[in-house]
DNA sequence: GATAAGCCTGAATCCCGGG
DNA sequence: GCCCGGGATTCAGGCTTAT
């Protein structure tokens, strides 16, 4: 197959078509590229990708209907890319693009696969198998999972993503400034507390069905990028869906590549990322340092609509003001950033600072301290 | 070997002295048996034990250490091929004692093992392979864990335990109305927050050193033998080290198995266990479990005057209505019938019904459901 | 229009004892 | 072992409808 055949490329203004990549030109940024994983995978060159995001079929296993006890039906993930013959078949296709996946990424690179335990023992076993050396395994909770009906098990409330780099000696990224910043100068555990995709966020046809069973939640993929790789990156994900990764790739200014192979969500995928804001360069920020303050982050905040990366905070006079960036960080005019605790201690030659008090937002021309977004998020969400 | 060799009982007042056990008279209840895991297995029988505990080592890359297939340690050696071999040879042992585990367990039994991403994933597939049924993978989630001292990683913040069944057929145990209520009266979840073990729990010798590196805390065991078992069951903990799993099982009237290679844990744990205390047969809960509560007919209310034929029943809403015939029969107005269940189904049109939640009688002009009913039966005839 | 109640749904391997 | 049928079983959050 010829990328030709299967390219599907965004628009001229888009981020990526002036950016140069000498060590790997022909690379089809930006683009969806339409069929079978495995094969368009094998069209792409050695070493060019710095980070994969994979989220494969589960090979859920499920057989016969679900009912909740007041009988309704459950909506399960019935579609036939998600059903395998044997675990053999799955072990085989895992270890097929597994295969391909390694020899595209650049030695430094990192890969994130998501999983539940119906599939994520097989795929960290062939991650394993095939070199990857793991870094972490990640715990999505689901704060709003989907509960046991019939009382035969523990609620299934979490999802497992490992996260590897290509080989032992693989001088990965790993923004930890950024994601302590992030997690208010905590430093990122490995489990996360994220909802689930719904509301608006979910894309759904003009029915008012789901377009794709198992959407995943953008603030997931801000995470996960955010901490693994940098402006101007390529991000692949060899199964793209309805394009969560190029979408948050887009507002981060990183570049992305997907593989998908149905023709409804590459269509969902390609207008819902035309129409993504791409994020200020200014405000990629790398931010620097260290503190304490618990409950809820910055980045939670963030995560969750309250402050969005672009937003203006000042000083309770005005003395001081501050541009929010994607990490959280804060940057001023003159350049210092850092989070809302160190920069506001540094602004005022102080030893330290409540940055919830110290920092404000405009709302209505008025003044308000951080604090109130913290005590509305923590208003809708006790 | 004989069991004689390598057994070393519990005293005669323990909880299992007298109990029988018509299908496995020669278990060695409540005892540590001394030596190595794999071969002590096999001298267990078939179909013996009802819950497996189980952990294993878990990082052989780290530690340095190799197994051999009978389970003695080999240097580990430092290349890249190396590392082919020495997940090979973690393979091989786990595929080898989880053989046993498998051999041992009763068909209704299920099986627990705890591990790290560093093998939690291969004992994961091996379970699978081994015909295991997955039920749930649990996060336990550290309250306190250590932190990344280098910052190049998410805080390694959980483990990961995997919770399965003999085969996708067995009727295992689980307890979901006493988790239920452990929780607050909300279903449990897959993540548990347990802090790590430490404090007085924690073993430590007469040089103030820890006796087991990683000792697993008495809570986690509690929440794992309260969910999955039943008193007097037997539980067997291969890899007993200081013999948790053990106190936890006298402290809730189960009967356990440790085995254990090392003298000083051996030692320990027996000391240990026999300090610990049995709680009263009157605690060991269920009283809330509606599944264990005997069983009441709708004839045998109507035997007994509390439903009598030609009452009338309403659902909630009183959109549908029903009459009682002689033989506990409801009859709608449009003649169909059946029993309690089947016609509160046919009318909502659902697959299936609690006719007990569903239907309700007349009482001072209230609408009661008949469950009800049931329960002032129950109360007067206890 | 604001508040309250009701409805819908989410990667789900989802019953069990008696004949 | 299988078959039959009684009857046990749900949490959070967003959206819609009703008051």
């Amino acid at each position: 197959m010829r990328l030709a055949e299967c390219v599907s490329r965004m628009s001229e203004e888009d981020i990526g078509g002036d950016t140069e990549l000498s060590d790997s030109p022909t690379l089809p940024l930006n683009s969806i590229l339409a069929g079978n994983c495995i094969e368009i995978l094998k069209t792409l060159p050695d070493n060019s990708v710095d980070l994969i995001f994979a989220d494969p079929p589960y090979n859920l296993q499920l057989s016969g209907e679900l009912f909740r006890p007041e009988g309704s039906r459950v909506d399960a993930v019935n579609n036939a890319w998600d059903k395998f013959d044997t675990f053999a078949a799955y072990d085989h296709f895992t270890c097929l693009w597994l295969k391909e996946a390694h020899r595209v990424l650049k030695e430094d690179g990192t890969i994130w696969v998501i999983g539940s335990y119906h599939n994520i023992f097989r795929v960290g076993t062939a991650l394993q198998d095939q070199g990857f050396w793991i870094l972490n395994d990640i715990i999505w909770r689901k704060s709003n999972p989907m509960p046991n009906f019939k009382g035969r098990r523990f609620t299934n409330a979490h999802e497992t993503l490992i996260w590897a780099s290509k080989s032992d000696k693989s001088r990965y990224v790993f923004n930890y400034a950024s994601l302590k910043t992030f997690n208010d100068d905590l430093q990122m555990r490995s489990d996360w507390l994220l909802p689930i995709c719904s509301g608006n966020e979910r894309l759904k046809g003009e029915n008012g069905q789901k377009i794709h069973p198992t959407q995943k939640p953008e603030a997931l993929l801000y995470r996960i990028i955010l901490a693994s790789s940098r402006p101007d990156d390529v991000i692949l994900d060899p199964f793209f869906g309805t394009g969560t990764t190029g979408v948050i790739a887009r507002h981060l200014r990183r570049h992305w590549i997907g593989i998908e192979q149905d023709p409804t969500y590459i269509k969902a995928a390609q207008a819902r990322i035309d129409k993504a804001e791409v994020f200020d360069e200014a405000l990629m920020g790398q931010a620097s340092n260290k503190r304490k303050q618990p409950r809820v982050t910055f980045g939670c905040l963030m995560e969750n609509g309250f402050i969005r990366p672009g937003h203006i905070l000042y000083d309770s006079r005005r003395r001081f003001k501050a541009v929010v960036n994607v990490d959280g960080a804060l940057q001023s005019a003159d350049g210092r950033s850092g989070s809302i605790h160190k920069l506001g201690a540094q602004l005022q030659q102080a030893v330290s600072c409540n940055g919830w008090i110290f920092w404000h937002f405009e709302e209505n021309n008025i003044l308000l301290p951080l604090d109130i977004l913290r005590q509305r998020y923590l208003a809708e969400n006790p």
